[in-house]
DNA sequence: GCTTGACCTCAAGTCGACTTGAAGTGGCAG
DNA sequence: CTGCCACTTCAAGTCGACTTGAGGTCAAGC
């Protein structure tokens, strides 16, 4: 009774049979075995499927986490690429602090147009002084959504 | 001299011309007029586009963010829903600050098995307690993401 | 031993967010 | 006045991340 079969991990998770289907195949995550047809997922999966749900709302494609930890656990990736993604998500937090200050400003604030509230040009101006991640034109990414 | 082509646009903020075009169909920016056929954007519509790219490295669809900050300004949400917004971002901060400190640890961290490893099971447990925005199992949302 | 229901595969469809391409327009430098 | 080139529209294509549907399998309970 050790392993799940993918109805429990979706209940477990609250992520769809499809969706751990479609992330097994990206080798994202990975069944020990099958019982009949089924899959049979440990229950680390769990835990995996969580830092995947993190990945993703930072931002990062299912091939970016995948490489940051791998179906088996996690990855054996060089140091200084961990460090520079965690630095990237560092970066996205300052911007996502910026935006949720300036959400709360212009919730509280009564002047008419805060296009002209110096507080909150400040506020948008928080996030990226310079704009690292995101002042390529070429490859715009994230969409997504993340994008 | 106080309106720019959608050239200059894309020029200063990064975006592409075909997405300008995409956002202000979307009604996320605005021109003001025309100068022949050329759209004249004003130069708040950075500002604006600033917003929007915060607001999609939070993982919101351009459908919320147009309904946050409307195409000439800022919306009028009611502060309640402002407020509502700024937790959900406040939650996904959280998230990004445990995702951050987690791939540092696995940076660092000399344990063979990170499964294992209780400094890093805290950490992944530290997003989410009770993961509010994320545990919908009907209409999973981001991606770009996501995307 | 048969039905049931949760699983399986594989192909195709969908959705958001753009990009690309073809065909046309128009301001401005020469 | 002419040519250029940055813009225009509109339709179609693309990509990631899934979802849906059709048709099939199998372990378990009656």
């Amino acid at each position: 009774m050790k392993f799940m079969d993918i109805g429990e991990v979706a209940a477990r998770s609250g992520i769809r049979p499809s969706a751990l289907r479609y992330y097994e195949e990206a080798g994202l995550i990975s069944s020990v075995s099958r019982h009949g047809l089924r899959r049979q997922f440990p229950p680390e999966v769990l835990l995996q499927l969580k830092l995947i749900s993190m990945g993703k709302s930072a931002g990062f494609s299912l091939g970016e986490i995948a490489g940051m930890f791998g179906s088996n656990g996690v990855a054996d990736l060089p140091r200084a690429v961990l460090h520079h993604k965690a630095d990237e998500i560092d970066r996205q937090i300052h911007e996502l602090t910026a935006l949720r200050d300036t959400l709360r400003h212009v919730a509280d604030c009564p002047a008419p147009s805060h296009m002209e509230c110096p507080t909150f040009r400040r506020l948008v101006d928080m996030a990226g002084k310079r704009g690292g991640k995101h002042a390529n034109a070429k490859k715009p990414k994230i969409g997504p959504a993340s994008r």
